[in-house]
DNA sequence: AGAAAAGGTTAAGTTTAGGTTAATTGATTA
DNA sequence: TAATCAATTAACCTAAACTTAACCTTTTCT
């Protein structure tokens, strides 16, 4: 498993080698799109993490050297949340999925995996919390042994949680990695949702922090 | 947590200030130099956003001067993004962070957040201290392993004065920190809080140094 | 000693975050 | 074209959280 992550952000760039490398991938880094494509033709790599804002040679670009020399190899766009039209331009240039900046390792990490997982059959996707498990691969979700139907949105709001165990996540920033909307305006909406959800998962199981937000375990 | 900005432009200043404090920070803003260190001098802050081309006193200036007083204190620098050799500048003089504009609000917060993790909170979300355990990711505090159910006044009090644990906080101090407005005007609703607050703590866990404020061990 | 200042408590009243329900609109599909 | 399920809207409820204001205690200073 060799990952290929192409970011500038010297921070993050080391932030996400370290944490790749800590769970057993091999990883190389690239700091701009010219070195990106240098080694993507010397290597080979099983996935690549592509920043879309680059400096020498646009992330975008790079992901279309890479397509026309291999059409499967699983690329996941990383782009700040303003960049929507990114995100669709990226999907037609044919990447395999998009994470919008700021996120948490978690969220990437599970990406990843999934991602291998389609393509490779490895790594497993299950969270597992308690007496809920969660198959992010497949999104779907049981409580001990027995499938739960949620639908989008509820789904959505336990993975997010699960996926950051143990956090109180503001609603606000829960709303705004679901929705891709404002906060302000479907609060209420959240708030229905979150109620449904609540009653077919184990009692307790999403708690709230007054003030703080929600969390899991 | 309570933000200095300073940035010369109303439009951008407000919008960091919004954005700042929709996230639940505290923010003052300056909109020149010399108004930024008197504002340092006067207050206690967790970070500076520091613009580097400002009027009066250059931003350049202006971290120096925190740098003379407190050599922890997280600053990251806005500049445009021409002004290429003032990041290594900035470096040398002691900032932790660099962000070039145009920028994304998004991006600002991650590392804001980045730096505080780095700068403030202990290696990990967890502060021990006798038999208090307080979990900062979660929000929630136990004393030996019985969680005790606090609102978000009494958490962000006990939680700041165990981030400082061993000084005397000045009560105006921790009233700016968790209240947004002047000490004067809640004191009294900051004492009645304290007073709850310690009840469900052990006996004498926060202290009274009279006349220099509450500490904790 | 007695007044002033700092700290602490109590018992109200008010406000808000969080939660629920039911009716309405929008998609999807049998 | 019904029928079904998902998503939203709006109204409503409640238990907390928060504030206010009055009063009490201890320290410290003249």
């Amino acid at each position: 498993m060799r990952l290929l992550i192409v970011e500038d952000e010297k921070p993050l760039q080391t932030a996400l080698a370290k944490g790749f490398h800590k769970l057993e991938y091999t990883v190389d880094t690239a700091s701009d799109g010219e070195e990106a494509v240098e080694l993507f033709f010397s290597n080979t790599y099983t996935l690549v993490v592509l920043d879309l804002n680059l400096p020498k040679l646009d992330g975008m670009e790079v992901l279309r050297e890479i397509r026309m020399d291999n059409k499967d190899l699983p690329v996941l766009i990383l782009s700040a949340r303003s960049e929507v039209e990114d995100k669709i331009a990226g999907f037609d240039e044919g990447a395999n999925d998009y994470l919008a900046k700021p996120f948490h390792f978690g969220e990437l990490e599970a990406r990843v995996r999934a991602l291998l997982r389609r393509n490779f059959k490895t790594a497993d996707t299950v969270i597992e919390i308690g007496e809920v498990r969660i198959d992010t691969a497949a999104k779907r979700l049981f409580v001990s042994a027995r499938e739960i139907s949620l639908s989008k949105k509820e789904y959505g709001i336990v993975e997010y949680l699960c996926l950051r165990r143990g956090e109180a996540v503001r609603p606000t920033e829960l709303i705004e990695h679901i929705w891709e909307s404002e906060a302000d305006d479907v609060f209420n909406s959240f708030k229905v949702h979150l109620s449904k959800l609540r009653k077919k998962l184990p009692d307790t199981f999403i708690r709230n922090a007054r003030g703080h937000g929600y969390y899991v375990e």
